[in-house]
DNA sequence: GGTGAAAGCACCGAGTT
DNA sequence: AACTCGGTGCTTTCACC
């Protein structure tokens, strides 16, 4: 939980990672003019800190016949379900994030379908969560941004 | 757009690459018992065609000292202005994702801050966007799922 | 904490079946 | 389409600074 102290070359290694895992670390070592050595030991040491957490590949959904998306806000009937009905949640497939919320919702989750014949099978499965009083469900007819490079830079900007 | 015919060995091969993109080639051909060869054909298949977008490194923003979540509604005093909205929420640093969605807001986003302080400053920049009428704010207390492996799994399975 | 070189592998293309 | 194989180049370690 605690901060970890990231120098400026921290950053740029992270920078030139974040988006292309695939990056040579000769690369990343020339444009920083220090030694391949150098960059891998960093890269290290940051996996070992946890900051790096892992590395994952980026799928087009929308070629894979994936394009609908919605959040979906959860009602429950009563709060002290929650977990039980988290846990419900995390089985049923195409549900990718679910949260706790405080506001309006108890839960809050996003699915990913094929379109709304889909989405509508995955949310009739929400609601049929034992506890849940009833659901309300946002579709997402355009997504704007989405870019950790993004995130990043104005995380180290205000460092 | 279109659907891309992914046999058995490719979502084999995705299923090894999906969370740990440095997986080495060799060790996903002796589990697949095919060559290493074939694994780097396929690999650069589905990059053409578009299916593997990239890679990114899932990095620890709570040990960034980042650990505070929330999501945000936002309602539009018209929504002839959905667009230049969302041009002006793609400038505030610290909004990770927006959407634009049909049901109860016009736009929707997530942001990350430091705390709940921090968060504060986000909201505001959105309440104050020419055209925003009002915004609602849930905020995460715990995510509980976020995971590409079961999402791809799901989609294996229905093909 | 960084370097540079050397050893060990992985990548990747060419040629073959 | 997949295999083998060889050249090229990346990763990783280690003795030294």
């Amino acid at each position: 939980m605690a901060k970890f102290k990231l120098d400026e070359i921290d950053h740029q290694i992270l920078d030139m990672l974040i988006d292309n895992t695939r990056v040579p670390f000769t690369d990343i070592a020339k444009k920083l003019v220090i030694s391949a050595g150098t960059v891998h030991v960093r890269v290290k040491k940051m996996e070992e800190a946890g900051i790096i957490k892992g590395s994952s590949l980026t799928l087009d959904y929308k070629k894979l016949g994936y394009s609908f998306i919605a959040y979906v806000g959860v009602f429950l009937k009563n709060t002290s379900q929650t977990k039980f009905v988290l846990e419900r949640i995390n089985e049923i497939p195409f549900v990718t994030v679910a949260h706790i919320t405080t506001g309006k919702f108890n839960v809050f989750c996003k699915i990913r379908a094929r379109n709304t014949e889909h989405a509508k099978d995955v949310i009739f499965m929400l609601d049929d969560i034992e506890g849940v009083y009833r659901t309300e469900t946002m579709i997402s007819m355009e997504e704007s941004i989405n870019d950790k490079k993004r995130l990043m830079h104005s995380i180290f900007n205000e460092m």
